[in-house]
RNA sequence: UGGGUCGGCCGGGCGAUCGCGUCACCGAGGGGCAACCUGAGGUGCCGAGGAAAGUCCGGGCUCCACAGGGCAAGGCGGUGGGUAACACCCACCCGGGGCAACCCGCGGGACAGUGCCACAGAAAAUAGACCGCCACUCCUCCGGGAGCGGUAAGGGUGAAACGGUGGUGCAAGAGACCACCAGCGUUGCGGGUGACCGCAGCGGCUAGGUAAACCCCACCUGGAGCAAGGUCAAGAGAAUCACUCGCUCGCGAGUGGUGCGUGCACGUUCGAGGGCGGCCCGCCCGAGUGCACGGGUAGACCGCAGGAGGCGGCUGGCAACAGCCGCCGUAGAUGGAUGAUCGCCCCCGCUCACGCGGGACAGAACCCGGCUUACAGGUCGACCCAUUCG
RNA sequence: GCCCCGGUAUCCCAACCGGUAGAGGAAGCGGUCUCAAACACCGUCCAGUGUGGGUUCGAAUCCCACCCGGGGCA
């Protein structure tokens, strides 16, 4: 789980991010980067659409993807922040699937920086 | 033993580690004369459901409103009871289905009125008469035909044809009459709180369906909704007023107050507009209101979890349920807390086995009572039918 | 949280105070025209009304439940 202060809660940088950020996309996932100098630590948002699924598959998603984004917190590239977005393909893939579209994604967003 | 009917319960279990959230406690450090405030981090407890779902009903709660009358609108619909209330639940009645346990029923009124009943059929609704049957009159090529009456038994149509069967009767027929049956109205007696039931008598012989068509009758119903509502912050460039100062004398700066701005329309007792659930009357409030454009804010706290609460026992009641006593204390987020990893066990599938794969439907958002819908699997109880044995 | 609307041929849609589904347009197919095509004209094909149940003699239509899609307000 994601502590508090790595969360991104307003809608604005939402939109920033998605709008203006870089993008990496794989099969279940869609991250956006936006390096950011104005937040204490990076902070990391999750879209899950109604496509996805019902109430319980979109919460499982998305518990997932904060669990698994606080364990790859340190490969992001530098100060900003993130918004993941889950496609709707990302309810029917496990657990190890997921960890690896979104290693592979941030292994995109960090070549992109260069 | 086999088949079936109904109802209740569970919804993987135990343990470990790392995270996340609420609450409680401890608390490095920082601020402050102090009271105290803030607080990295740590420890502990607890942390989704039977449907949390759909949002179909009913309430609690909060704010607004709370002279009255009339008319509309919506809902409900056998009877009695339960309940805070209900469209829910229980018991019973009636109708239908089943050998039975049991199940199903939006189950008031069609003599208050109106509408509709396609096609077919002669006719679809205070009846009427196509084919037919029969009497009489006339004509006749003796097969029959025409006219005028009687009749509704038979024919065929249809979802439905103005009681059914049998007889008497008749020119032919007909509740015209008789017996039985079905049905309607009514009277009396008996039972039941009641819906209604039973028995006996009388009447006229007969009345189509549709109210989930309008409608009539009885009963019920203020409006919104926790983004309700309350407290406190923050913001307010622009607008405007007052004071002070400066000077290039109509602009600028500062302080304080008021406070969203602009345009158009209608208004201040000749009453705009609003309220009384909708409309009309009537009543009340009343100096601003309505529309368009532009701008600002969208933070914190309370509400916010002890409630028609759960479990057990006793009493009353056929039951739903109620009363009394005892015990328990059980989520509270706001980009929104339940995830990850591992061990043992349970269930299912594949496999000789080792083992491998899988674990239904589904996520609290103010809170309850129901209804409806989804659901792997497991479990308990009551009852019915058939068969065998005793 | 509250509240609306819609679902009919491949597509867009009629029929909606009940009477047995097509009035229409587009597309498709066949033909006429053309060297060939387009255009135009003629003809033709195409469903059981989102699903289930009920009321009725009869339901796309009325009632109930569910599914799907779209929208509005705070």
């Amino acid at each position: 789980m994601l502590p508090r202060s790595a969360r991104l809660t307003e809608s604005e940088r939402f939109r920033l991010a998605v709008r203006r950020g870089t993008r990496a996309g794989s099969r279940a996932l869609v991250l956006h980067w936006l390096p950011s100098d104005d937040v204490d630590a990076s902070q990391v948002g999750f879209v899950v659409s109604k496509a996805v699924g019902n109430a319980v598959v979109r919460n499982r998603v998305k518990r997932q993807l904060r669990h698994l984004t606080r364990e790859h917190l340190t490969e992001l590239p530098g100060r900003g922040v993130l918004v993941v977005r889950a496609n709707p393909s990302a309810a029917r893939v496990s657990r190890v699937d997921l960890e690896r579209d979104l290693v592979l994604g941030l292994g995109r967003l960090r070549s992109r920086g260069e």
